[in-house]
DNA sequence: TCTTTTGTTGCAGTTTGTGCAAACTTTGCA
DNA sequence: TGCAAAGTTTGCACAAACTGCAACAAAAGA
């Protein structure tokens, strides 16, 4: 509903977020404390907790929410499921891909600190969740919770694989490269 | 190498963990301070971190660490692949199996606590990274190293699947779970 | 046994994170 | 337009998490 409190809210949340990104590049991550970062974002010390419930939090980007035309176009989709996971994800993907820098410089910081790097792979894990009910739905009737859950396992970790591999080595677009690997889930199951 | 300073290690750092646990269900997890675990466990405060980098830490199960002749008889066996994991992981598992109680009260205690859950999403996830050596090395030569890195995703996938879902239902051991959902992995894919 | 290496502890200090109440903003309704 | 309700921000005081350091203790290896 609201609008221009929510807009508001978004846009102190990045406010926020890009502050604790450059401190942490600057400084490195371990010299950044979260009063810098307030006070680089122009709010106060504690309101920076009203954001994020800690302080790792803020160096995770924000889990991506399938809007509602999104979820019912999946569900009502008829094309064979693969398809319909890409369609689902590339348009999220395309923001990424275009800010190549910025979100290696991100997994680079958080490389370097377990707290976050486990609080990315928790994020996914989030997605996972959303997924496998948007899964659960499309084939309801046909298939039991835990096929559902499975399915999404088994989709997200391949998604996940093709995102480790394009930050990994330098060349393609993140769009190919998960691509590639939806592509190639089936097959590697035929391996002896 | 050394006996009696590694066991003592590994003592020390259970003693703590089932101090962690104890306390956890008599107060609940939010009132529970590094320093009353400590106490506890009969080490100073300062201990504590030398054993757990941070608090959360102690709610996590150690990962799980393949020996080298399991890694060896892993590489080397001409089963299916699948036939291969099951007999590696199966061992692993039979102790959590035995442990049923203690690990769904531990799980309990996560599913409260965000923190906690997302160190046991990542704890899943460097399992999954140790797994992934296994399957490179395994077909060394037959597969790249993106697509070794699948399989271990998507294997695991399924294990945290099974896993997941014997938590959830009551009823059959872990071992069936897991073995019935690294069976249906194929079979998922044929859906429409 | 003696030396080296590794582990434990107390202490002092910083940073994280919370509860509360006062001031301020936005919103919806009259 | 103006006013009450709902939601937000902030400062303050305080508890708990975590670190560096230096002294002491325990184990390993010669």
């Amino acid at each position: 509903m609201s609008s221009l409190r929510e807009r508001r809210r978004k846009r102190t949340a990045d406010t926020i977020r890009r502050a604790a990104i450059e401190l942490a590049f600057e400084h490195g991550l371990e010299n950044v404390t979260t009063e810098m970062i307030s006070d680089r974002a122009g709010i106060s010390a504690r309101t920076f907790f009203n954001y994020f419930s800690y302080k790792e939090m803020v160096f995770v980007p924000p889990t991506l929410d399938f809007s509602t035309e999104v979820f019912e176009k999946f569900i009502q989709a008829k094309n064979p499921l693969i398809d319909d996971v890409q369609m689902l994800f590339l348009c999220e993907i395309e923001e990424i891909d275009a800010d190549r820098r910025f979100v290696l410089k991100l997994h680079e910081i958080s490389l370097k600190n377990p707290k976050i790097m486990t609080l990315r792979m928790s994020a996914f894990h989030e997605t996972e969740q959303k997924f496998a009910d948007l899964i659960s739905a499309r084939f309801k009737g046909e298939l039991d919770d835990v096929n559902a859950q499975h399915i999404a396992a088994m989709v997200m970790a391949s998604i996940r694989v093709g995102f480790e591999s394009w930050m990994r080595d330098d060349k393609g677009t993140l769009s190919d490269s998960v691509t590639g690997r939806l592509k190639a889930m089936k097959d590697l199951f035929n391996i002896r």
